[in-house]
DNA sequence: TTTAAAATTTAGATAAGGCTAAAAATTTAT
DNA sequence: ATAAATTTTTAGCCTTATCTAAATTTTAAA
């Protein structure tokens, strides 16, 4: 059974090679991890000894099947219990990471299971990310940026990109939640601004937004 | 911040001294903890060094204020989660010990506050052991032995003292499972034994059982 | 293609929490 | 009251996960 430390690094290396076929750095897991490369080293060698990865010095790392699926066990338990703190417990957006981040590391199948149905068999977490199956098939996700929407597409705000505080909190304030719906009225090519109806409130959104701001076209 | 381990001695100090003036020793400590009591010591040494407890070399260890809220609020958190399970999960009694010995660690004010109301404010755990309040005090435990049970009193099944493989094939032999109503129809002063009404079934309970059965009035 | 830069690994430390074995203090029993 | 037994502490070692510094391999550049 993986510790603590070992599940964060399989769901480090599990989203950096966003395609199964690529393999993953050291320094690129060590920046994820917050860490050293020196540490990196150290922890892909064990996770290596566990068969939890595929491994040659100097040549990066890949998950091995049983990796993959126990990262994607870790990535489901985060996800189920971010819609358990905002569906059940009143938690918003920006407060549900750190908390998950704990929660994650419960080890009970059945509390997943039971958990599971509790919430009745959610397919994406508050933030629109999927969450994967008890086989860690994670279904493709349907969003896109809002800056790739196109003028006068309607749209479903279904997640972020920035999950820092900083960000959840401006989305708060100009009342962008999940499930707001978005128009694209104009897009200026100069700033890559775009003029768009939230609320029947026309307002301008930045580059920096719309490359931050998940939608789904509806 | 206390460690799991910090906090796991601190709830086993707290259990201990049931009595507050009490002082709890070394090797009681390393037995409740399954551990050495050399580790024992070296743990003392932290919690003293922590301000968690009072310590005198030989002389046993006592919690301080500070002590006894950390102890107290682990353990409302894992009576707070046992509720959970059994109440939102469908968990039974004897299920829920382990996640809870998990999940009692969970560092975030606001979970636990959240939670808290989201199970209605619940005073008991499923066992009928008492959560503690937000400051540590905990109300006196309503569970007693059914032996102390008076006649014509109604009351539940929500534990047992003795859980051995023996006594708990007699419950079941006799269908005396967690929530089972009894109602004492009279008692027996020569040999203690106790007439009861159990699923509208009477039935005569020995001294031995009536004293390691637990109840609560209802 | 040889060298400089970058990435990666190894070596040696540290801190937490545990262990065994041995030493020291306290209790108990004679 | 002293010896024996028990309890508690100390000393030294192990593992996990981290670090820094140094060594090694790979990659990029001149």
């Amino acid at each position: 059974m993986a510790t603590f430390s070992e599940e964060n690094y399989l769901k480090a290396i599990f989203h950096l090679a966003s395609n199964d076929d690529v393999t993953v750095s050291t320094n690129a897991i060590a920046q994820k991890m917050e860490t050293k490369a020196s540490s990196a080293t150290d922890m892909i060698q064990k996770l290596f000894e566990k068969g939890l990865i595929d491994y040659q010095k100097y040549k990066g790392v890949k998950l091995t099947d049983k990796g993959r699926l126990a990262a994607a066990s870790v990535i489901r338990k985060h996800r189920l219990w971010e819609v358990f703190l905002v569906d059940k417990l009143r938690f918003s957006w920006d407060e549900v990471h750190e908390v998950a981040e704990q929660l994650e590391h419960i080890k009970s199948r059945k509390l997943t299971v039971e958990l599971d149905a509790f919430l009745g068999f959610p397919t994406e977490d508050p933030h629109g990310d999927p969450i994967p199956d008890t086989n860690g098939n994670m279904p493709a996700s349907l969003k896109l940026l809002l800056a790739k929407v196109k003028k006068a597409q309607r749209c479903i705000c279904v997640g972020v990109k920035d999950s820092t505080p900083k960000f959840l909190q401006y989305l708060d304030k100009y009342k962008i939640a999940l499930g707001t719906e978005i128009t694209v009225l104009s897009k200026e090519s100069y700033d890559e601004s775009m003029a768009v109806n939230i609320n029947n409130i026309k307002r301008t959104i930045s580059k920096e937004v719309a490359h931050n701001l998940y939608v789904k076209i509806s």
